[in-house]
DNA sequence: CTTCTTGCCGAAACCGGTTTCGGAAACTTT
DNA sequence: AAAGTTTCCGAAACCGGTTTCGGCAAGAAG
């Protein structure tokens, strides 16, 4: 005999049980699913009784509205949106780990999840941050890394859509942000500098297209101003922001006629390119000439001696950016939502007392290039 | 005179302007919502001439369907679900950028999203895991780090729930895996070890919760059995997964009484422990004793000697995982969906030939200790 | 005892899609 | 030419929630 509709009773599960949905709930207590809804949604005029008559089987049953069902009418998805910019090689890599630990914990914290999508290329960060929001992926996003001039900034504003800067931009208008106060760790950079005793301290600047590359140049100037020090255009070098950019750098610094004896770096990574300028040449760091940067990159704890450094806090970052995100989701104003954080000073042993003098520093750079002129010429 | 309904053309458009529906879309052609959602979703009932109309129709509108309002009715929100344990130091780092650079980047390609979270401990993955399933956010997931007996599997496969683990399991029964091939990595690290002239060998293990270390372990087993070389259960250490945990492991193998010219390790981070006692003991790594590890992570080439190392590519490894997930989803059966890779070589300077036989080395850390001893004396 | 509030909840529409079902028109077959 | 098939699309239900609207009953005011 075979019945069409009836299962065996022990088949495998293979449908997973259907989910316990709203209606659901709504018929096991004999109300309207409008009812259930409301009471579980904070409405007044749902009596104390009934509420907690409706949220005790919700929860007995096992309810959990579905949040895309929700979005369909509420228009809230309840997801943060971060599309990162992953480059060929390393630059954001260190930081990410604990970034998105931070998001991810605010957001969870809220009940809030993140959608995250990355892209190699700036335009790709366009493209895929539009179709994220073409798609309503997220109620809100978060731009790490921002320019000057941001166009994802643009197209968010233009569409009207939540948003929070990790950086700070040119033009605040209905921009909220969190950022780290780069302008004033350089300054104190500078400042530790002066006060070892160091008359000419170089900067090597971040990229130029983004903010914080200007802060960090106005902070380095305004602690060179503060210490009484002249400010030498010469001393700030093109902007580097990796290892071998940071060498470069240095090695044009250290060419000058009279070279700096300390320099500060508005980045831990092309601080690290100094390290083998010095090896090469045989210079000690922390004496024959200093190095102060920013960031606080795992690797600076390792190289030798250890990078002195201002380091931010990344997980920090990410939780307060995901908090201020949902409140700005939810209504709060823009121009309410921006914060500072300092950085913290990591005291290694990259920086000191300059040695020499920057003249004898030219000096001994100039006995060293001698000898390696000698090496060469037998050859 | 006051029009309750008429809104001044020129009010600053505060809300973004009404996204177009695929009622829209339908409205414009004159035909039915159902003919547009078929047309655009491939059915066969759809002639192609009106096909066409609508696709053009919709791609000029700029229609984009909302995932989540499809997914109400379909039940797939397009997203992967991705639960990250990020413990209170390292462990994932390095890897973790390009990790998610893959996953994400295979989900785009199919215009799928990816949800992440995070949370520090076991228990709170878990957790995390089980809200995301309950509120569906996701459509299958991606399980790194899978131990032997893992709950995350058992609860996704309880529920029938799509999942694909990095890393394999005890009971493979209904599961999916890409993984990279630590046995075949360790088997040569060995050969290549004992080819070099090693002929004690040892292994220091990684965590014992893990697949990955007991398969590593196998590999150093074969590796020696090929090799000729007998296998000492004293050369198997605790496992270590950290620098102070490699260090240890490192001592203790060093103190004994005929101790291996050779360490292989499960990760690399222990093996870079093995540098700290080096460097205590003034031994040269790749010529007193070598290492060889495996996991690839950067710090292993700023190390000095640099380290020798089987590499993973994350990278893939993300991108494999996403693709295969998807397939998973759409249909395929778990068993089909099964990959495995090998890591690569990286060839450095921590392992060469052996300088001094096990005995000699014995000898030469007895000497380095008496020396040790004469210089506490004195105090 | 009426009338006016207020509190509380049900009925039904709605959100933006998908899917089932059935039927008209065109096309074959006999 | 009648009957049987196909092809193609409209009508309507549906998915799981939210929100508007209105009405009944109880309490307050007159």
């Amino acid at each position: 005999m075979q019945t069409g509709t009836t299962k065996t009773s022990n088949e495998q599960p293979r449908r997973a049980r259907r989910r316990v949905t709203i209606a659901d709930v709504a018929n096991h207590l004999g109300v309207t699913k409008s009812t259930v809804s409301r009471a579980l949604n904070g409405y007044t005029d749902i009596s104390d009784s009934t509420r907690l008559r409706i949220s005790r089987a919700a929860e007995r049953l096992g309810y959990r509205p579905l949040s895309h069902a929700q979005a369909i009418r509420t228009g809230r998805v309840r997801s943060l949106g971060l599309v990162l910019q992953v480059d060929n090689e390393d630059s954001a890599r260190p930081f990410l780990a604990d970034f998105i630990a931070g998001v991810t914990q605010a957001a969870s914290a809220e009940n809030w999840t993140v959608t995250i999508a990355t892209s190699e290329t700036e335009r790709g960060v366009q493209e895929t941050l539009s179709r994220l929001v073409d798609e309503h992926k997220a109620d809100g996003f978060i731009l790490p890394r921002t320019r000057s001039r941001d166009k994802r900034v643009e197209a968010l504003r233009a569409q009207n859509i939540p948003f929070i800067m990790f950086g700070r931009t040119e033009d605040p208008t209905g921009c909220s942000w969190y950022d780290i106060k780069g302008e004033d760790a350089m300054r104190a950079a500078t400042a530790r500098l002066a006060s070892q005793g160091h008359k000419r301290i170089a900067h090597v600047p971040g990229g130029s297209e983004y903010t914080y590359s200007k802060l960090r140049i106005g902070g380095y100037r305004d602690g060179l101003a503060a210490a009484g020090l002249s400010i030498d255009p010469a001393l700030i070098t093109a902007p580097a922001i990796t290892h071998d950019g940071g060498e470069a750098a240095t090695r044009s610094l250290l060419m000058m006629a009279e070279p700096p004896t300390a320099i500060t770096f508005a980045v831990d990574r092309a601080a690290l390119g100094a390290y083998r300028v010095a090896q090469d040449l045989g210079l000690h760091i922390g004496s024959d000439f200093s190095v102060i940067a920013y960031d606080g990159i795992p690797e600076g704890a390792y190289a030798n001696p250890a990078l002195t450094t201002f380091a931010v806090n990344s997980r920090q970052a990410g939780d307060r950016l995901a908090s201020l995100l949902i409140k700005r989701i939810r209504g709060a104003a823009p121009e309410e939502l921006r914060e500072l954080a300092p950085a913290t000073l990591v005291e290694r042993g990259s920086d000191g007392p300059p040695r020499l003098t920057p003249a004898e520093l030219a000096q001994c750079l100039k006995d060293i290039q001698k000898r390696e002129v000698q090496w060469e010429e037998p050859t």
